[in-house]
DNA sequence: TAATATGTTCAGAACTTTTTGAACGATATG
DNA sequence: CATATCGTTCAAAAAGTTCTGAACATATTA
């Protein structure tokens, strides 16, 4: 095989351990890097061709790159297929994506912590609910600071 | 069921689910909370009881506590059984382990790029390799903006 | 309109992770 | 020393996740 193809394939496998490493999807990463590497746009099949995978498996991913912005449709005079490219601002698109993500789950936690000490108030008091009040007290600051540390995170990642 | 007992339960359910959003076991999870919430320390049985999980289970992931420094052993006069409480100092805890994590997998990520990079260096010149040169530049930025934030992040921590 | 070339869907297969529980070793008790 | 009571281990079962590929829907071409 061609030196600089096995250097790409080398490439496609680290985005795809990238991908995983930051909780998504191995085959999205190595699509997201196949097209990120190609000054071509890359149709369903030859995705498929190249990642050795079906082709359903591409379409299902491909779509979830686009849906995030990262890749997108081109449109090719004489062929019906659809051709894809990387969206080359990758970085902003996926911070976005898992600082959202993981908002979104510290507010379902912080809600649910919420209704506990909110059923606990109207329970009997003694020794047993008041040290389970406190240490809730202590629970709840953790999606507060993980909300404070998202949004530092956005900021810097705006910036850049 | 005892009213209380049902919030306790909620409260390690919410536990867990915290867990899983940050990449850990969900029965680490649970058992983190269930030590947490109570005053006087479990033994493997009774976590296994109230978790309605296997002994082997518990003893797998409460060794995986004890090992972060989140759980630990309390010898009880008279008893031959090993008993655990939760260290209530969690967070700093588990951000490390969580900043140290991603810290080496972005590690190992900076490492197969630029060892990509010194082998496409020794190829052969062309448009295609310029091309793909340009590309693993801009990549190359994404673990070094991780570690700056995981950096922020671990001072964040620190301060608390 | 029929035939062809696409993308999509989803039931089941393949693979991965988690959990169980029986067997085992170690230690305490009588 | 025999028995009972622990915690640990690990092979196999269960549960969860990802992938495949045949069936299908849609659009294009002849």
């Amino acid at each position: 095989m061609d030196k600089l193809e096995e250097l790409k394939d080398a490439f496609v496998e680290t985005a795809g351990q990238m991908a995983t490493s930051l909780g998504l999807s191995r085959v999205v990463g190595q699509l997201y890097g196949l097209l990120f590497v190609s000054k071509e746009p890359f149709s369903l099949d030859e995705m498929a061709e190249k990642l050795k995978i079906s082709k359903g498996n591409v379409s299902v991913n491909i779509r979830e790159l686009e849906r995030w912005g990262a890749a997108k449709k081109i449109w090719t005079k004489g062929s019906r297929k659809d051709f894809y490219e990387a969206e080359s601002d990758i970085t902003k698109v996926v911070m976005n994506k898992l600082v959202f993500g993981l908002k979104r789950r510290m507010d379902m936690i912080a809600a649910s912590i919420e209704k506990i000490e909110k059923e606990l108030s109207v329970h009997e008091q003694n020794k047993e609910t008041s040290f389970f009040k406190e240490r809730l007290n202590v629970i709840k600051e953790i999606p507060q600071t993980a909300e404070g540390l998202l949004n530092i995170i956005q900021r810097f990642a705006e910036k850049k």
